[in-house]
DNA sequence: TTAGGGTTAG
């Protein structure tokens, strides 16, 4: 048996257009109050709402309460909420339905800081909301994170005994849902007397939402028992479901369900696969959908520039240029590509385009603009953008603090740091971890655990997994292992993979194997789908000269048939990306790099490069273990780069792992030696290599 | 009262 029902359809222009005629007509024979108000409340589109609120004014009517109520109300629902705004601000004697509907307005379109902004006035005023209120409300709770205020309302409605009221429990819910705060959402939900398909979806897509798969699975199952039918919601909660799609099969639910063709479902299976890393089955889906819209155009971009294809997410991103479907999300998607693959020059178009379409002074828009600078080493642009910005918020800020840290200036990180609490603005959880790892990075120890001291104890900031992984990543850089380990038995969260890995780097490069292997087996236990820790145990042993356990680890990597993320370094030269994989025989360049290569080795060699072959971590002789170092990805694009561009000019790299001892080294020799710039950016900062020193001064 | 694309870290 089917299980759910369809949604309902919306309003068509024909259908308001027809309501426009009977408007004038109406009006023409009973001009009361109440019949315009009964049709303004069906009005669901721009042109005959307009028409509307001018015969308003023509009518003298324009300051009756009970007609502008409705006029902003239909303008609200047309997306037109500053509209609304004005009408309210005009209103003589505003009632607390005017408030409720200015509210409502707000959050239904996304508008959530002027909401509490409006919550807030009422409060002022002594408006008491009423059940409407409230539930109109707490959305913008929910998205904003405002857990006091949230609990705080919450604690009002309960006071006032307005009794049982299923929208506003479901907006509890919901409100939970987005704290994260489970046990008081499902709380609310037991504690109903009444649940719609409403509740039911808020209460599955909230544990879905926060990693409980198995949880939402029980709700759905509880709820088909109970005889309620689920609608489109339901398979949106379900469908990023990891259990359900490995148990059941998300198609079988989605042809079950008749919303095959749904071009909603449709986007959210593209993002599905693209976040599985098909991209191909993604782009199949996406050919599908018969009228693509902007959001299944920005994902089908977002996965082009996450599978690294730059090629296509440039044709693409051509192409929602060509459709003219470009907003502020497609240009923050097109910016955070240019940010992970450090395209520079595509970036600056980016930032052109920003500022051709207006988008200059959008907070999100900005930060990600700051971001795209930073990851691509470019502070000086990053700056300049920051300082001309009318209004900044946290993001930005916290975007400038960690690119100040990944090119390891991390004196101007806590500089930016204090500006920004100078400015009144609140630091965040993620302001926390940018100044932290600007610490770590530039082995500025004390300063790090002061100012995470300051944070939790000063601004009661409650530290979670990442904030201990980053103490424990300053700690442990700087040798004291020890202290890092001591932190992570004595905190009050459960260590995680981010705090063994730190832990295990440090164990890494201060050589303490005994503890580096009880670290590995935990992390091994934690997550044993990752190669990354075979890896890392296999280079431990290999580094403490324990063959045999290391060529083990390997063997263990092998018959897990768990594949290692290969090494890759990629450059933008004139737009066009090139990437480079260690040993790529089959390169289209190859030979002609590898020619390139060997003067350049002997060059370098007589200036005094011997190569590092501990960074070598197999088995094998010297020679074979010089000839896999002189193929490695950062190598082949360094000797890309100075072929392909003018002398002098700054060779741009950016590499998916961190670098090696090896390359790091032979980068110091080459930019002494070619008198050439080098930035490469690794997995966590940049290294900047100038007239033979690197800007981390060799500390990583 | 609930849904599909996006920024800061990792």
């Amino acid at each position: 048996m089917n299980c759910f029902h369809k949604h309902p359809t919306r309003c068509s222009w024909r259908q308001n257009a027809h309501f426009l005629l009977h408007l004038k007509l109406r009006l023409k024979y009973y001009s009361t109050q109440m019949s315009q108000a009964s049709i303004l409340q069906k009005i669901r589109d721009v042109k005959p709402l307009h028409q509307a609120h001018a015969h308003i004014i023509v009518s003298n009517l324009s300051e009756n309460v009970f007609l502008c109520n409705r006029l902003m109300n239909a303008y609200a629902s047309c997306g037109l909420v500053s509209k609304a705004q004005i009408i309210f601000s005009q209103i003589p004697n505003k009632n607390l339905v005017s408030w409720t509907i200015l509210l409502s307005g707000l959050t239904k379109n996304g508008r959530f800081f002027e909401a509490v902004e409006v919550f807030y006035g009422m409060m002022v005023l002594q408006i008491r909301p009423n059940e409407i209120t409230i539930a109109s409300v707490l959305p913008a709770f929910g998205k904003l994170g405002r857990v006091l205020l949230g609990k705080s309302v919450h604690c009002y409605w309960i006071r006032c005994n307005f009794g049982d009221n299923v929208f506003v429990e479901t907006g509890l819910i919901d409100m939970y849902s987005k704290f994260g705060c489970m046990r008081i959402a499902r709380n609310v939900f037991d504690n109903m007397s009444v649940r719609n398909v409403v509740s039911w979806n808020a209460i599955i897509s909230g544990y879905s939402d926060n990693g409980y798969g198995e949880e939402a699975l029980r709700m759905f199952n509880l709820m088909k028992r109970k005889g309620m039918s689920g609608d489109i919601f339901t398979v949106m909660s379900l469908i990023s479901l990891e259990d359900f799609r490995v148990g059941s099969g998300i198609h079988g639910l989605i042809v079950r369900s008749g919303y095959e063709n749904d071009p909603l479902i449709r986007t959210a299976l593209m993002g599905l696969y693209i976040n599985g890393n098909f991209v191909n089955d993604a782009y199949r889906i996406f050919e599908e959908i018969n009228k693509k819209d902007l959001v299944a155009w920005t994902s089908m971009l977002r996965g082009f520039s996450r599978s690294g294809n730059w090629r296509r997410t440039i044709e693409h991103f051509n192409k929602m240029m060509g459709e003219n479907m470009i907003d502020y999300v497609s240009l923050i998607t097109m910016l955070s590509g240019c940010s992970c693959s450090g395209a520079l020059q595509q970036g600056r178009r980016m930032h052109a385009l920003v500022l051709k379409t207006g988008f200059q002074d959008d907070l999100f828009v900005g930060s990600a603009v700051i971001d795209m600078y930073a990851n691509c080493a470019s502070m000086i642009d990053a700056k300049r953008y920051f300082g001309g910005m009318v209004e900044r918020d946290a993001a930005c800020w916290n975007a400038l603090i960690s690119g100040y840290g990944m090119i390891g200036c991390g004196n101007e990180a806590i500089v930016t740091f204090l500006k920004m609490k100078d400015s009144g603005l609140s630091p965040d959880e993620s302001t926390l971890v940018s100044v932290l790892c600007a610490c770590s990075h530039a082995g500025l120890v004390e300063q790090g655990l002061r100012i995470f001291d300051q944070m939790t104890k000063v601004w009661n900031l409650i530290p979670n997994l990442k904030h201990y992984a980053c103490v424990v990543d300053l700690l442990g850089r700087s040798g004291r292992i020890y202290d890092a380990y001591l932190l992570t038995k004595r905190m009050h969260l459960k260590p995680g993979l981010e705090i063994y890995s730190s832990l295990l780097t440090a164990c890494k490069i201060h050589r303490n194997f005994e503890l580096g292997d009880e670290i590995s087996r935990e992390l091994i236990e934690l997550k044993p789908n990752d190669a990354g820790h075979y890896i890392l145990l296999s280079n431990m042993h290999a580094l403490a000269g324990n063959w045999d356990c290391a060529r083990m680890s390997r063997i263990s990597l092998k018959s897990s048939n768990l594949k290692k993320n290969p090494g890759l370094s990629s450059m933008e030269i004139n737009g066009e990306m090139f990437t480079f994989m260690a040993s790529q025989t089959d390169h289209p360049h190859y030979l002609e790099i590898r020619d390139f290569l060997e003067g350049l080795i002997l060059k370098i060699k007589a200036a005094g490069y011997e190569p590092d072959t501990d960074s070598v971590l197999l088995d094998v002789s010297d020679d074979v273990k010089r000839d896999i170092l002189f193929h490695h990805s950062e190598k082949l694009a360094i000797a890309f780069g100075l072929m392909r561009t003018k002398p002098g000019a700054v060779v741009r790299i950016t590499k998916n792992l961190r670098i090696c001892d090896d390359c790091h080294l032979a980068s110091k020799f080459v930019s002494k030696v070619c008198a050439r710039v080098l930035v490469i950016k690794d997995a966590k900062r940049f290294h900047v290599f100038r007239d033979g020193v690197c800007s981390c001064r060799d500390w990583w």
